[in-house]
DNA sequence: CGTGTACTTGATCGTCTTCAAGAGCGGTGG
DNA sequence: CCACCGCTCTTGAAGACGATCAAGTACACG
């Protein structure tokens, strides 16, 4: 969708499917740093820096909308309110962040996948894409573990752990957490930073 | 200077002095999240989030310039212009926070402390903290470990070999860059992420 | 001087990586 | 219709990187 270095004019909002951020290193190696699902502004910071200093990929099929940097320009100059719920989106991008970073430095690889799972199961129940604690995960394991910043391999032998405990079954690109309560606190789970509290603004 | 669960009704500027942001986990293991040297607002989040997800700490006797959350309000109605800058200066934060995630992920635990000094040493020079190569750096080892996400013994063996490589000195609270561009290389830095080009906003 | 904190060093252990190979499955073309 | 290919998932074995445990040293401060 979008490449590390480009200078784009408008952002895009994701509308349907799935996508994600990431850097890929002179190695080879690639973490992902972000993954969004519909609802998510994926790079309205490219208004605000201009150039990218990652790329965006599109996990499955999306149809995505465009609203052009004068646009937002605009908002910024007329539409203080407007402004605000941008700066909002802004912000808990970063909370994610940095709850993502707590995951990857300091917790085991199994938690830290836990951890993604509560929280990716959170955001998708707030936009309606869950059914009961069923929802769709289109990723290869080989994705989730360079989210993760684990080995597909060993991403294998977590999911499968998760499995053997009756936390979650997986099959195709459908999850289901079986065990919310426990999973929740296998992966030190608190939603506080996701900000889904109504807040007034 | 400010915990987790806390809602702050101002947001605090810091002046002088070096302080970071972290998170405790359960099993007592800290991560640092942020690392902030004078000019950073260390928690402008507040304003728009309302209640902490971490913490903020002190790391030297810091003067701090504190910003009601009113005052924020103000700028976002009638201020457009700094509006937008406060903005950018959350997407920066962003931004470093995915470019910290990619080195957790992805790094071995010497390219990735080479990384965090590259970066630390533009954000002082940008301020104006640094003398030629040397820079002050107020952090434990152990400190330095919750923000790499390593132990205390493994950074020091890694500072060691920094060392030995004659890339970097490091006696009490100075550090001074040896070898500027093998450090970059080591590191695979580039520092466009830090968004310091001057770009019209 | 003595005490506490940071730094250093060595040895052992565990988690996760890497390498290698095989199984399952869907899609494509002969 | 079936053979083949590619991709994902799975499993095993070996090895590396970093954690943990345990002492010991250097140094600042009271």
């Amino acid at each position: 969708m979008i490449r590390e270095g480009d200078r784009p004019t408008e952002s895009t909002v994701l509308i349907e499917g799935f996508a994600g951020r990431y850097n890929v290193l002179r190695n080879g190696k690639r973490q992902i740093t972000a993954l969004h699902v519909p609802g998510d502004f994926t790079d309205l910071h490219s208004f605000l820096l201009k150039t990218m200093d990652h790329s965006v990929l599109a996990i499955t099929p999306c149809t995505i909308g465009m609203v052009p940097h004068e646009t937002l320009h605009d908002i910024f100059e007329n539409h203080p309110h407007l402004a605000r719920l941008l700066a909002v989106s802004l912000a808990v991008d970063a909370a994610i962040h940095r709850h993502w970073m707590v995951a990857v430095g300091r917790r085991s690889a199994l938690e830290h996948a836990a951890h993604l799972l509560c929280a990716l199961f959170v955001r998708l129940q707030v936009v309606g894409l869950t059914e009961g604690y069923r929802f769709r995960l289109p990723l290869t394991q080989a994705e989730l573990g360079d989210t993760l910043g684990l080995s597909a391999v060993h991403v294998n032998r977590v999911v499968q752990d998760l499995r053997k405990e009756n936390l979650i079954t997986w099959r195709g690109e459908m999850v289901t957490i079986e065990d919310w309560p426990r999973l929740q606190q296998l992966a030190d789970f608190d939603p506080t930073f996701l900000s889904l509290q109504n807040e007034p603004r």
